[in-house]
DNA sequence: TCCCTGTTGTTACGGATTTCACAACCGTAG
DNA sequence: CTACGGTTGTGAAATCCGTAACAACAGGGA
């Protein structure tokens, strides 16, 4: 019953949460699927079945409970709770991962960074302290991490992953340039803004006659 | 007949055209929908019928020209030129943006950095002087930029969008945690490595049942 | 030349996902 | 207490996408 629910469904939950927890600053209490959907460019029906897939949460005749709805999403999707992040490489991403402010109100806490350049081992990045990327797994073992984020060169990519997925990881956020190879159990997401510039080309190459000829 | 290629497709082939350059400087001249297919945990069937979209690059019984359908790829997504680049935010993340060296060797160059912020209007980013947010339109109106870069805050983004829209960009890359609400024929790209986080919890919260031993 | 191996391009099939459409229902107003 | 406007949950239909399968063909060797 619970089984068999498409990927793409889990990946627009997070979506849903996000306007839902706007929208509850906004002050709103109820909100419909037809007004959800107009907000985020998806229509009701989607909205509807992506939500039937766990179970009735609406309200004929009236929508949806905003606050109820989003404690829903929130604890189907497991963000009801903190969870602990390994980060992988501090060169210039990496740093920049390591102090972005976006991770910890959502509950993922950077507990580790590791690099293999010893100059930057020992040094602290967003009062964390950089660990030699050797102490990898054995920290690894000994303490609760959930998500692994590779911020690593391309061609250090794949074995970081390995040794992520070795370590018992199961969740991995890749920031280097290439796809990594995984097991059917591990989840990947990949963050590559070059790739998605590159999909962006083909639809806008037509025209643009600007300028330069 | 060139038409109605799903997007799907259209985003496979930077994957393709990636992993192409690799082989190239492998030294590899020939690869067959096989062999790439196991490189990216892509089925050979995927990849032949994603190239019959655009032409017949292959040779029964031999494979592809890495070189020759690299290019070809590169032709069919307009990666055979430059392009121009736009970054709006110059916080953390758009200075991280700025700095960041994976843009340029494909191609992408940032050539005008804005922001809002009086105290960061004419500092330079990485050898570009940051303009103020106002001069954004004239700016887009006298310089042939292509692309659009969103690094502000979730609450400005819209506006961003909005702005860059009007003036004329056909893509943008929304680093904002939101989903810009923009017309059909503007291309947009989100990097949400929250959302990204989000969604594998779902996967990985049946077990981890934290720390324990 | 002819056969054998290897690989493409493509069509047909099937599975996955989205959209449609509507019965069931809620709350309110009369 | 009944009628009505509004909205859900959901099976069925439609669409989109991936996989399988194979005829066609290139190159090499006998």
């Amino acid at each position: 019953m619970t089984l068999e629910i498409p990927e793409v469904v889990i990946n627009r939950l997070p979506v849903y949460a996000r306007a839902l927890a706007a929208l509850a600053m906004d002050g709103e209490t109820v909100v419909s699927s037809q007004t959800l959907g107009e907000r985020l460019d998806v229509t009701p029906a989607q909205i509807r079945k992506d939500l039937s897939y766990f179970g009735r949460f609406g309200k004929q005749g009236r929508g949806y409970n905003v606050l109820g709805l989003l404690a829903k999403l929130r604890e189907i999707l497991g963000l009801d709770r903190k969870w602990q992040v390994a980060l992988v490489g501090v060169g210039r991403l990496g740093q920049a991962i390591a102090e972005y402010g976006g991770f910890e109100p959502q509950g993922f806490q950077i507990v580790a960074v590791f690099d293999s350049d010893p100059a930057a081992v020992g040094t602290t990045v967003n009062e964390v302290v950089v660990r030699d990327s050797e102490e990898l797994d054995t920290f690894l073992r000994q303490n609760p991490v959930d998500i692994g984020v590779v911020a690593v060169p391309a061609h250090a990519a794949q074995q970081v992953v390995d040794r992520l997925v070795n370590a018992g990881i199961r969740a991995i956020l890749n920031y280097a340039p290439m796809m990594p190879h995984v097991p059917l159990d591990v989840a990947v997401r990949n963050i590559d803004p070059v790739l998605a510039m590159q999909s962006m080309t083909f639809y806008i190459k037509r025209q643009d006659l600007t300028g330069a000829k």
